[in-house]
DNA sequence: CCCTTGACTTAGA
DNA sequence: GTCTAAGCCAAGG
């Protein structure tokens, strides 16, 4: 298991209408500060079945260049996230990884009943 | 091993 | 709001 696949393991966490930003992806997955990297993992290949569209620059900012940028956007809009602007909404559609420790808990408790 | 490359981030100006 | 400079770090040449 190697950088790359811990990395999309996190990205499939994002729940659809929700966002990420590239540093916390990184944070999440185990290796803090390389959000440089989880942008260079998503430019690599493998994209099939990831929700790349999820992963957004610091403040909700948009970093995939030109007309691709417009169709992450969209897909975005598709699936409910709010923009402000040229910015995602992050109040509304961030996603808090620590939402999947508290989830896993509970889980764990259901089934030890 | 050194150098370059980024879908990055932060801090200043 | 914009722009630059510096820090960051896995890969690839």
């Amino acid at each position: 298991v190697g950088y790359f696949d811990n990395i999309r393991r996190t990205v499939l966490l994002i729940p659809r209408g929700k966002v990420a930003t590239y540093g916390a992806v990184a944070q999440a997955a185990g290796y803090p500060g390389t959000a440089r990297q989880v942008a260079w993992a998503l430019r690599g290949r493998g994209l099939e079945g990831l929700p790349w569209q999820r992963v957004v620059g610091h403040g909700g900012r948009i970093s995939l260049p030109g007309e691709a940028g417009l169709h992450q956007r969209l897909r975005l809009e598709v699936e409910g996230v709010l923009f402000a602007g040229s910015r995602v909404n992050m109040k509304e559609c961030a996603f808090d990884f620590r939402a999947i420790r508290r989830k896993r808990r509970s889980a764990r408790r259901v089934s030890q009943k």
